[in-house]
DNA sequence: CGCCAGTTTGACCAAGATCAACGCAAGTGG
DNA sequence: CCACTTGCGTTGATCTTGGTCAAACTGGCG
């Protein structure tokens, strides 16, 4: 759920203005992101393998260290929904309940640090930043979550599609080439389309120039403003 | 964006396990939501007068004391998202950035209680509990945006009017009837339909026997168990 | 080489959008 | 007090987008 921890220029979560007193810990900017190292467990998991089941109890969350990892929910009747794709970098599995609600699975063979929540608890008593830290956090899945909505409320597939490509683009600093590694069914259920339209989508946009598709995960993008401009015309 | 703040049985918002030592303040769990009455502003609006707008500074937020709100979004093509409608109890307007993304409307006639980001951040100095509040907010606002995102991007129109008239009744704790203070234009753009689909839904439930519509903004919900399992059969 | 999983493509279908009336109650002004 | 307007809501006819079903393609891999 929870994106970048550690990555550059985190706020302080209220909007960059800081909602806490930033003479309490000003030293300590970025030690809860290094004393985090000391409690993190290291974790591998190969190709669609489970990291936590929906249902498990929710007793930790966890960092991509490499690979890309889905957080989905599996209906009743087979329909699946995926709430977020977590790459290098990403947090991920923390919970507001006691149980999981969703599962989390590797997309490709994935390397995590998994943070129990007791450990998570005992650091924050420490550092008042790392709490702010995780504020933030939920306040950027939050800020995630509500363009999400817009997306599957309002956008059509092929906006849909190409505000996919770019987010994920940006996300993985891939100006040109940009590496897929999930799955056209993945990504289907990402957007909520079939993985027949996210298909047609993007044959449609290779065909008229603004993407290549050299393999089906490797996407090369020939025409951001193109893709950005999507649904304006 | 805030749900629920003050309201009944909150929970310390890391899965209600305890994150931070809950020796530190136990004698003030509820103190930080009286110390809130002092630094808020009451403020009135009429129906469909805005309480912020977009690309407003984000420097507050608000409690619905009274009345209906709704936290929108207009595209410059004229689409509207509707990312959610606050009720009486229900906290809004607390955002990650700067300026607004969204903005808020009165659904009808109106009483908030405005909170200046900066007094909100005095009081957490002095009350590590409220921090904790906020965050647990935060942490079921992310909630309810998934299960709205998996609405928006698998339901088909039956089960989200369904499931909407099902949330209402509970947040609004409406047994049997049903009063929906928005217009049926504003539910579309929740639910991510068009004004004369979910006109057309509810007619078919109330021909079925499932709602009654004395009038188009009082429900009367005669059959729960059907709405509930609306998709399943 | 042939299988297998994932992807693409095509033909057809249906849910919901769009376009267009119509109904109805609450103002509004003569 | 009653035409007339106005703003919603409902209903119907038709169209479009994207879903469904089915078949063909492609690149590993045993």
């Amino acid at each position: 759920m929870f994106k970048q921890l550690g990555a550059s220029g985190f706020n302080d979560g209220f909007g960059g203005q800081g909602l806490g007193d930033p003479g309490i810990a000003l030293s300590g900017r970025l030690d809860p992101l290094l004393a985090l190292e000391g409690i993190g467990a290291r974790r591998s998991f190969s190709r669609d393998q489970e990291i936590y089941a929906d249902g498990d109890p929710s007793d930790s969350w966890y960092k991509v260290v490499l690979g890309t990892i889905r957080v989905s929910k599996l209906l009743a009747d087979g329909r699946r929904y995926i709430g977020e794709f977590c790459f290098s970098g990403d947090c991920f599995g923390l919970d507001t309940a006691n149980e999981r609600v969703f599962s989390a699975e590797a997309v490709c063979d994935v390397v995590v640090m998994r943070y129990s929540r007791r450990a998570t608890e005992r650091l924050i008593n420490e550092n008042a930043q790392l709490a702010r830290c995780l504020y933030d956090m939920t306040l950027r899945d939050l800020a995630h979550a509500q363009t999400h909505m817009m997306l599957l409320g309002r956008m059509t597939a092929a906006e849909r599609v190409a505000s996919f490509l770019l987010d994920v683009s940006e996300r993985r600093d891939a100006t040109r080439v940009l590496d897929l590694p999930m799955s056209r069914h993945d990504i289907a259920d990402y957007l909520g389309l079939t993985v027949e339209t996210v298909s047609r989508v993007m044959s449609a946009f290779k065909r008229d120039g603004t993407i290549g598709i050299p393999t089906p995960h490797r996407i090369e993008l020939r025409d951001r403003a193109a893709l950005g401009t999507i649904g304006e015309a």
